[in-house]
DNA sequence: GCTTTTATGTCGATCGTCAAGCAAAAAGAT
DNA sequence: ATCTTTTTGCTTGACGATCGACATAAAAGC
C-alpha cells in the first residue's frame, strides 16, 4: 500500500522488537509449549502470544502439533520449534584432521564427514576445500544451499572471535590475520562465526551434557594441551582471544624440557601427547602418535601407565591453580589422551583435590568427555545458533524476510 | 481518568520499556548531550527523544543547561545527568578496618569516614554499627535518607553476589551464610549489593581509570593476597563466588611454609604481608604489620628490599600462569605492599614477561594503583549504580513512581 | 444430547512510536 | 538591519504492538 520513499511512508529503522524472538527462545529451550504455558512464562496477554505465534507459524519457524489431552476440555495444541526449517554448516579444523558437518537448527548432525587435512596448506586452499565438502554434504541430504542459516568454524589456534580472524597462531602458517569469517561470508551471505577449537569443545560439552553448569573448564589433552573457559555461561576468550592457553604455562622445575614454542618448561612440552610419544620412542618404545599411547596403556604397559599418571599430576597441578582462580563447578577432560581414564584422570584429580581449597573443590566435578569427536562440531553449530536464533535476529527475520 | 481494576481499564503489567532508561544511559556515559546528538546515537525520531527527555526531566533525573554556541543557529540545550538526584551508601569492610562513604549518583564521594573495626565482632554488631555511620554521614551533608538509591558493601571473603551472602569465609567468624544484603535491605528498602572486597577494587579501578579495559586483573597484596577478575567487562566471580583466590594457590617448592588456612605452600604464606612481617620479626627486625615493611624498604633496607623483590617474583610466577589462562590486557597491583614499586612490581613484571607467551604479553600493561584507599568505595558504589541506574530500572522508576 | 471445561479467534481501545510540518529562538553572514 | 542557518518546541495523523473482554470451538463427562 505505502510505496517506499514517499513522504509519509512509515519505515521503522529502529530495532524491530516484536517479541517473536522471545517466544521462539522459550520454545527452543523449554521444549514444546502450549499457548497457556507461554502466557505464564512471558507474562503477556493471550492475544499477544497468539499474534506472535502466528508470525512464527507464517515463517515456518514453529509447527503446531496435537497435545496429549489427559484433562477434559478442548485439547491443547503444542508449538514445537521447527528444527528442519534450515541448516547450519559446521567445521572443526584440526592441525592434520577436519570434521565437517551439516546440522539442523537444533544442532543435531544431519550429515558429516571426516578427512585428513593439513591446516598448513594455508587458508585459501583449506577454505576452498571446506566449501566443496559443505556442498557435497548439502547434496547428500538434498538440502538447498538457500536454507543455510549460518556457518561455524573451529580453528586450532587463537582467534579474534569478533572478526573471525586468527591472531598469531603458532601452528597455522599463513593464517595469521586472514579474514576467515569474511571470506566464507562473501561466499554464503550468512553469518559466519569462527573460534578457537577448544572454545568450541567447551561450548559443545556445555550444550550437550551440562546445560546447568555456568562455570566450567574443558581441557583438551592431545598432541598439545588447551583449555576452553566458560564463566557465567559465556565463553571467556581474553583480550586477544588467547585465553585458555594451558599448554604453555611454565613449570618452574621443568626447565630442561624444550617446547616447540621456543620456551623451556612448558606444560605441553612435559605432559602433552607429542612429548610423551617422543619420550617413549627415545626409551626404545616406538610410538608414532598420541593415540597409540592409549593402546599401550590399555594393554597394561606399566611404563606408559606411569608416564600418563605423572602427566596427569602435572596437568592437575596447573589446574589446581586455575581452580583457585576461576572457581569452576565442572572440569571436563577431553582429547585423545583423555581416554586413559585410570591413569590421566586419576593423576589430575589427585592434584586438584589435594591442592585447592575445600571451598573451591567442594562442588567441583572432574569428568572425562563422553562424546569425544562430535563435541567440536556441536560447539561450532552452537555459536552459530546462538547468533542466528537470538531473539533480536528472529525479530528481524520475522519483520523483514 | 480510568479507575484501577474496572473492566476495560488498561494497566500494563508487562515490562514497562519506555526507552527512558536507554536515554539516561547514554547521557550518563557520554556526558551532556543535545537532542540532536541523542537522535544520532539512538536512531529514533526527534519527537520520541523529546518525549523521553520530558519523562526524565519530570523525575529530576536530568537537568537542562545552556550549551556553548560555537556554531551559528539556535544554541543547543544540553541535558546533563543529575548526579545530585540521590545518593548511594558504600562501605568497604576489611578485617580490621572499614571505609564508609556516601556518594552521588555519579559515584563521586560526598562524605566519608574511616574507622578501625574488627569484622570478627560478627555481622549483627558490624552492620548495626555500619547503619549508624551511614546515618551520621547523611546528617553531615544534610541528605534525607529517602534519597538513598541503594547500598553497596565489600567484605573480605567470598560472597555469593546474587544473594549478598558470605560463603564459608576463612576470616570472618560468624558471617557464614548471614543474609547481609537482606538484613540491610530490610532497613533501607532499596537494593543492597554485597560483594568480595577485591572484586570491588577491580571494578573501582576499571571505572575510575581504565574504562576501556575489558579484561583486567586487580591483585591486592596486603596482609593476604587476593585478586579480582574482569573479563569481557564483567566481574568473574566463579561458581560459588570464590574466584580470584590467588593467596592460596599452591607453590610446589614451598611445602615448608604453613599457611593460616591449614595447607602448606600457599602463595600467601610465602609472599603475603603477614608472612613477610613474621619472617622479618624472626630475623630480629621487628615489624608490627605489613605497612611498616614499605617504610623500611623506602629507607633503603636491602634485606627488606630483597624480600619484597623475591615476593614479587613468586607472585609474578603465579600471575604468569593466570595471564596464559585469562589473557588480560591490564594487571593492576594494589594493597599496602603495592607501594613498594621498585621491588614488588619489578619482581612481578620480571616473571610475567619472561614466562608468558609473547602473544599474551604483547599488549599487557602491569601498573600500580594510583588511588589506593578510595578504589574499594568507588567499586561498591559502582555495583549499586549499575543496578539502580540500569535502563530497565530507570524505565520502572519513570513509569511508576 | 447437554453441560462443563479448556483452548482459540476476534474486536475496539490504548500506548509508544513514527515522519512530517510549522513556528520560535539565536547567532553568523550579507 | 535583514537574511540564512541551525536547533528546538509543539502538533498532527498514522501505525503497530499490546491489552482486556467477549464470542466461538472442541473434547470429556453426565
Amino acid at each position: 500500500m505505502s510505496a517506499q520513499g514517499l513522504p509519509g511512508t512509515l519505515v521503522r529503522p529502529s530495532p524491530p522488537a516484536n517479541g517473536a524472538g522471545e517466544v521462539l527462545g522459550i520454545i527452543r529451550t523449554q521444549g514444546p509449549c502450549s499457548r497457556a504455558a507461554l502466557v505464564d512464562l512471558l507474562g503477556v496477554a493471550r492475544s499477544t502470544v497468539a499474534q506472535r505465534l502466528d508470525l512464527l507459524l507464517q515463517r515456518d519457524l514453529i509447527v503446531a502439533e496435537q497435545g496429549g489431552g489427559g484433562t477434559r476440555g478442548r485439547p491443547t495444541t503444542l508449538f514445537r520449534f521447527n528444527h528442519a526449517r534450515g541448516v547450519v554448516l559446521a567445521a572443526d579444523l584440526g592441525v592434520t584432521h577436519a570434521g565437517v558437518a551439516v546440522t539442523d537448527l537444533a544442532g543435531t548432525v544431519l550429515a558429516d564427514t571426516s578427512h585428513d587435512l593439513e591446516i598448513a596448506a594455508g587458508p585459501r586452499h583449506v577454505l576452498d576445500w571446506l566449501v566443496q565438502r559443505f556442498t557435497e554434504l548439502l547434496d547428500r541430504i538434498g538440502m538447498d544451499p538457500s536454507r543455510v542459516f549460518g556457518v561455524g568454524v573451529g580453528l586450532p589456534g587463537p582467534v579474534e572471535a569478533s572478526t573471525g580472524t586468527p591472531v598469531r597462531p603458532p601452528i597455522m602458517p599463513g593464517w595469521d590475520g586472514f579474514p576467515v569469517a569474511q571470506h566464507l561470508a562473501d561466499h554464503y551471505r550468512v553469518p559466519v562465526l569462527v573460534d578457537n577449537d577448544v572454545n568450541l569443545l567447551a561450548l559443545g560439552e556445555q550444550r550437550m551434557h551440562w546445560p546447568d553448569s555456568e562455570h566450567l573448564l574443558c581441557v583438551k589433552v592431545a598432541t598439545g594441551i588447551g583449555m576452553g573457559i566458560i564463566t557465567d555461561g559465556r565463553l571467556a576468550r581474553g583480550a586477544q582471544g588467547a585465553a585458555g592457553d594451558l599448554g604453555h604455562v611454565h613449570l618452574a622445575d621443568k626447565q630442561d624440557y624444550l617446547c616447540a614454542c621456543g620456551n623451556h618448561g612448558c606444560l605441553e612440552a612435559v605432559a602433552g601427547g607429542a612429548a610423551l610419544a617422543r619420550r617413549l620412542t627415545e626409551r626404545g618404545l616406538p610410538v608414532p602418535d598420541a593415540r597409540h599411547i592409549i593402546g599401550l596403556a590399555k594393554q597394561g604397559n606399566t611404563e606408559v601407565a606411569d608416564l600418563l599418571r605423572q602427566a596427569g599430576r602435572l596437568i592437575g597441578e596447573v589446574l589446581a591453580t586455575v581452580v583457585n582462580v576461576l572457581n569452576p563447578s565442572l572440569i571436563i577432560i577431553t582429547g585423545d589422551l583423555a581416554q586413559a581414564q585410570e591413569q590421566l584422570l586419576t593423576g589430575i584429580r589427585e592434584m586438584i583435590y589435594s591442592r585447592s581449597l575445600p571451598l573451591a573443590t567442594r562442588d567441583l566435578r572432574i569428568v572425562v568427555s563422553s562424546t569425544p569427536g562430535s563435541t567440536g562440531i556441536v560447539g561450532a553449530a552452537a555459536i552459530v545458533l546462538d547468533r542466528v536464533l537470538a531473539p533480536a535476529a528472529i525479530d528481524r527475520l520475522v519483520s523483514t524476510g
